[in-house]
DNA sequence: TTGCAAAATGTAAGCGCTTACATACCCCGC
DNA sequence: GCGGGGTATGTAAGCGCTTACATTTTGCAA
């Protein structure tokens, strides 16, 4: 009489498997996991029961009783930013060759999401961890050493930093950026920059730029450091802010050191649109090296960054502790400067 | 007389959370499950003994007791376009809030890749998946649905697509382009795009172009059609190539259709270089309406999408499907066409 | 005080897999 | 023909958690 209503489509267990092949559930697991230890004829026999209802083992499972769950977590600001995307595409890549999964967490720039997102990585059995950065929350690395697992920062690579990391040293790069402008004969800077806030990165570029200066005996005027999200957007207005306020009072800087490509981007268009000539009239200095930097007009001087070998490394370096080695990390990176049309000799006075 | 060896510092368990508050893991669990189930000062008790030895639910005992595992995917060809890891972005937020991990695939326009990848996922135990475009291996989707869980296509719309979607009509989109071009008098077309092998969005942009252009007895050209990797250097070359052509033979085209913004620049600049006026020679336009768009000198002409808005409406899909509902897919998007600089009048013959 | 329903807690059975160990089998040399 | 060693397979004990159900405690009315 009763219909016998049609169970929800499970899925299925390698105990099916296992009957469907007339083998036991650990042959099953030795077809998947240690294929060379099962004779052949036994082998397909349950490669083909598999595959007929769809069986693959399931990662919840294994990961309990192998006490391995396969998977590192990245923790970078934001994916808007086609440098972090890049460092997260080529660590993806590196770690699906070897079977691990990709945990990925964008904390845009807060400290608290940061260790937040740290909290559901480790729920989550990341045997590993690249973090962006190491200007967290002490509690942040104190919770990852007391769980044990290897990590690395990346893109940051202070000479004394007690972290693996994998980047460059930001303050020498822009320390060296500031010499190179100085030799160019400038002797008035303006800046424009992220929010140094919880970011050591652009700390480190500012106390760079802030070092070769002094060198000279000179300084950042403030009414020069303009601090703001990073935008062309910001760029631009920075810019003209800058600019307008040297009409008033007192000559104009002749060089602009902006704290990335996006920012350099719109000061030099906005530079443009106050009928200035760059790099006659100012020159403009970016920095990361982003795809559009070498097509705009003129072209930018920045630094160069290769944040694929950055996420390559770090997967590397990750992949070797999994493996229970202890590397030494590698070496910091060297951006390249690469001046293009954006900078020149400082203007006769 | 042996030391002993200090264990390697492993993982607390919930049974230890359970010693030490003097009560029992099914206590333990509640206190983290339903913590309305248990008497405060017993809560109490719990909490800080948790917090003491750092414990947190391991989510992989969690996921199979429960028979959850709170995880999506989303399935996007590359983060290294800015428009797709604006839709990851935003997932990420969006499940983010309601406690779900958003598992990503790259699979760099590889139909292989990304199979072989929604494989992955699927082991992984995803309860949900979003996956851009519908030009997939069958397998992937019957994969799917063999596992019964919901999933969305995004980015792409057709009226009569069998899958749920979250996106725009592609073909309309670019009929409605191809249209204004008309409209300004232009008769002369060329096209660069994207590949269209196993690209279904790619393909039904042509397929408008060539739709609207039908709708005049026009054609493109074979010699007028670059098809390859999306990139600014792309566009470049395309568009020089196209021209010098037309120097040997014939007319010139006099707009410039590109399958996206990253061509339509290359295209622009490469115009540029070779002495002719946009829009007053060449008329161009792109698609997306990346960041830098509208700061590139003209700025471009080019649709309009909002990607978070697909990402997010993607995600609240999902969410739905996941909370048992069975809510229609949101209505197509429609991208705004955003007249810029980059397009004009056809020059008088 | 007693009794009963409701609230709080505990007990224990899985969730789907892997793997140490036990067992069965096979092949050979003597 | 027998024993030994190697190989192929099976048995069953967890991995760390949640939750149905059983048990105890509590609050309160009579």
């Amino acid at each position: 009489m009763t219909e016998r209503a049609p169970n929800p489509p499970r899925r299925p267990r390698a105990v099916d498997v296992a009957a469907a092949a007339e083998v036991s559930t650990a042959t099953v697991s030795r077809v998947f996991n240690n294929p060379e230890k099962v004779a052949p004829a036994i082998r397909d026999r349950v490669l083909s029961a598999a595959r007929a209802m769809g069986w693959m083992p399931h990662a919840a499972g294994s990961a309990l009783a192998r006490r391995r769950t396969s998977i590192v977590g990245a923790v970078i600001p934001t994916l808007d930013n086609e440098i972090f995307a890049a460092q997260v595409g080529a660590m993806q890549t590196a770690f699906a060759e070897r079977g691990i999964t990709l945990l990925l967490s964008c904390f845009n720039y807060s400290q608290d999401q940061a260790f937040s997102d740290v909290q559901a990585m480790l729920a989550r059995g990341v045997e590993g961890l690249a973090i962006v950065g190491e200007s967290h929350k002490p509690d942040l690395f104190a919770v990852i050493a007391a769980r044990a697992i290897p990590y690395v920062v990346t893109y940051s690579h202070r000479p004394d930093s007690p972290h693996a990391c994998v980047g460059f040293d930001n303050q020498e790069a822009f320390e060296r950026l500031t010499r190179r402008l100085l030799d160019l004969g400038h002797r008035d800077f303006g800046v424009i920059i992220q929010p140094t806030a919880d970011n050591d990165r652009v700390q480190a570029r500012l106390r760079g730029i802030r070092a070769a200066l002094a060198e000279q005996g000179l300084a950042i005027r403030p009414q020069r450091l303009f601090e703001g999200a990073w935008s062309i957007d910001f760029g631009r207005r920075s810019l003209r802010a800058m600019l307008e306020a040297a009409v008033r009072s007192g000559p104009r800087p002749t060089a602009i050191i902006c704290g990335n490509d996006h920012l350099a981007i719109g000061a030099v268009l906005e530079a443009q649109a106050m009928g200035l000539r760059v790099p006659e009239d100012l020159s403009i200095t970016g920095f990361d090296d982003l795809a559009i930097s070498r097509h705009v007009a003129p072209p930018l001087t920045t630094l160069h960054i290769d944040n694929r070998e950055i996420g390559r490394l770090a997967a590397d370096y990750l992949l070797a502790r999994l493996d229970g080695l202890d590397p030494p990390p590698p070496p910091p990176l060297l951006p390249d400067l690469i001046e293009r049309g954006t900078t020149g000799p400082a203007p006769a006075a």
